[in-house]
RNA sequence: UGGGGCGUAGCAUAGCUGGCAAUGCGCCUGGCUGUUAACCAGGAUACCGAAGGUUCGAGUCCUUCCGCCCCAGCCA
């Protein structure tokens, strides 16, 4: 007999198949059993009559339990009452493992226990949802710069140093040194991007962030792009024709998950460029006008970003912020060096930003007065350094983060759930 | 690290002014040939987060501690 996945069982209709899942549900009526079993593709309805099926059958019916293993045999039919259209009309089930007391029912519970049991939680329909949305964004991701000339360079996860002072890291022993995890690859990026032009890194980066937020995990992915020869003009196109087709490849494959999330997409539609651009102090104007206490100089708060960001229909890029408040490595802009030529994308709906990034200091004296008024060890930085030595050029990049980038499309309220397993303050398990 | 909230059965909740700890899901037993988080009848399951205190009597009031959630800061 024919094995098929749930997701391509309209194709056999009025044949026979077998399906290999898990049981979701069942409910009885007597003599009838309906099985809702699910494969990772979709859930089907099983009907199993007693009249129809060898005596064991039935009785593997009485025995299963929810998210017990077995593989269902029969006829593919379509039947309106079925959710998803078909149903299999068995003639025999094989039950291969009896899950007892699985922990998650059907009802309600609250977050700290699905999330202690996320192991299991990843099962459910909105978890799938959420998880192959997440793969469609990276591979998404992984097709607009490919396609667009960039090369693909691995950042390490081991660094010696920090590449933004301001952060907390995580320290770890490597042999007789100390070493910390990486909470962004754009240093090595700024270095691969003299030898090929165009690359991007993309991977796990790590921050020892004492954070309880929504949009914080000490455990986050990150796309870092990064071209040289691109000033913050070239940066801000980049940023917001890569965004536009992330959400446009969403859109057009994942129409089912969404729809499962109940997500508005109405919103998404409308994520094209140009995306409105508006710098710091027009930023800070716009604050002022709204009566929101913003002091001048500072750097825009969550609360901040999400007044501004809830102005506009698409993501907004807020560039030119004060560069004190701003990392080492930007560059000052010429006509007006208080500010920074960095960039910051806002994602709307609320959601606040998803991208930071800008164009990098590329003079070697500047840069290296910049690390001292930082307080950073300058010895730690000297092979950066040497980028502005050996034919220093401008260049730009900037990082986006996966998990904020999830949370907004598939419209969650926390980035928790658009990672399979989450790392935060008070979590290290599963 | 600050501000606010919450810890009651495997899970989700109720529990008033201190007086026999309740309901739903799940689980067990039985019933039903078209169920849609099925339904109907019956049953088992609680060191009420921990320690101390007030009281004749504490899930409830007080103190300390622990854990979690939300908001802020920091950021992607």
């Amino acid at each position: 007999m024919n094995k098929t996945y749930i997701s391509d069982a309209g194709r056999f209709e009025g044949q026979d198949v077998t399906v290999n899942g898990w049981l979701y549900n069942k409910r009885s009526s007597g003599k009838l059993w309906f099985l809702l079993v699910r494969d990772g593709t979709g859930l089907i309805q099983a009907v199993v009559s007693k009249a129809d099926v060898p005596e064991e059958s039935f009785a593997a019916c009485e025995r299963a339990t929810q998210e017990s293993s077995l593989s269902v045999s029969g006829r593919i039919a379509p039947d309106k009452r079925a959710p998803g259209g078909y149903e299999l009309q068995v003639k025999s089930v094989v039950l291969h493992q009896t899950a007892l007391d699985y922990p998650i029912t059907p009802k309600e519970h609250g977050t700290p226990f699905l999330m202690d049991n996320r192991h299991l939680w990843l099962r459910s329909s909105r978890q799938t949802a959420i998880l192959r949305i997440r793969h469609e964004i990276i591979r998404a991701i992984r097709d607009f710069f490919d396609s667009n000339g960039f090369t693909l360079v691995d950042a390490p996860v081991f660094t010696p140093a920090a590449c933004e002072g301001t952060t907390t890291l995580f320290e770890t022993q490597y042999f007789d040194e100390k070493a910390f995890l990486t909470q962004s690859g754009q240093l090595y990026m700024e270095a691969a991007a003299m030898a090929l032009g165009k690359v991007y890194c993309f991977g796990p980066t790590f921050r020892a962030e004492k954070s309880k937020t929504r949009r914080h995990l000490t455990e986050f992915w990150m796309v870092e792009p990064e071209v040289a020869y691109a000033d913050l003009d070239d940066d801000m196109a980049l940023a917001e024709n890569f965004l536009s087709a992330v959400v446009g490849r969403v859109l057009e494959t994942r129409k089912e998950e969404l729809k499962t999330l109940e997500r508005d997409t109405a919103p998404l539609e409308k994520i094209t460029p140009p995306f409105p651009r508006i710098s710091y102090d027009e930023a800070a104007k716009m604050l002022k006008e709204k009566g929101v206490a913003f002091e001048y100089g500072t750097d825009l708060g969550g609360t901040d970003e999400t007044v501004i960001s809830e102005a506009f229909e698409k993501p907004v890029m807020v560039h030119r912020y004060p560069a004190e408040v701003k990392a080492f490595y930007m560059k000052n802009d010429p006509s007006d060096p208080s500010k920074a030529l960095c960039v910051d994308v806002l994602a709307p709906e609320g959601i606040g930003e998803v991208i930071g990034g800008g164009q990098r200091e590329d003079d070697l004296e500047t840069l290296l007065a910049k690390i001292k008024k930082h307080g950073l060890p300058e010895q730690a930085f000297d092979w950066y350094l040497d980028l502005r030595k050996y034919g220093s050029v401008p260049h730009s990049g900037f990082g986006l983060g996966i998990e904020r980038t999830v949370g907004w499309i598939c419209g969650l309220p926390h980035v928790r759930e658009t990672i399979p397993f989450p790392r935060m303050l008070n979590r290290l398990k599963p």
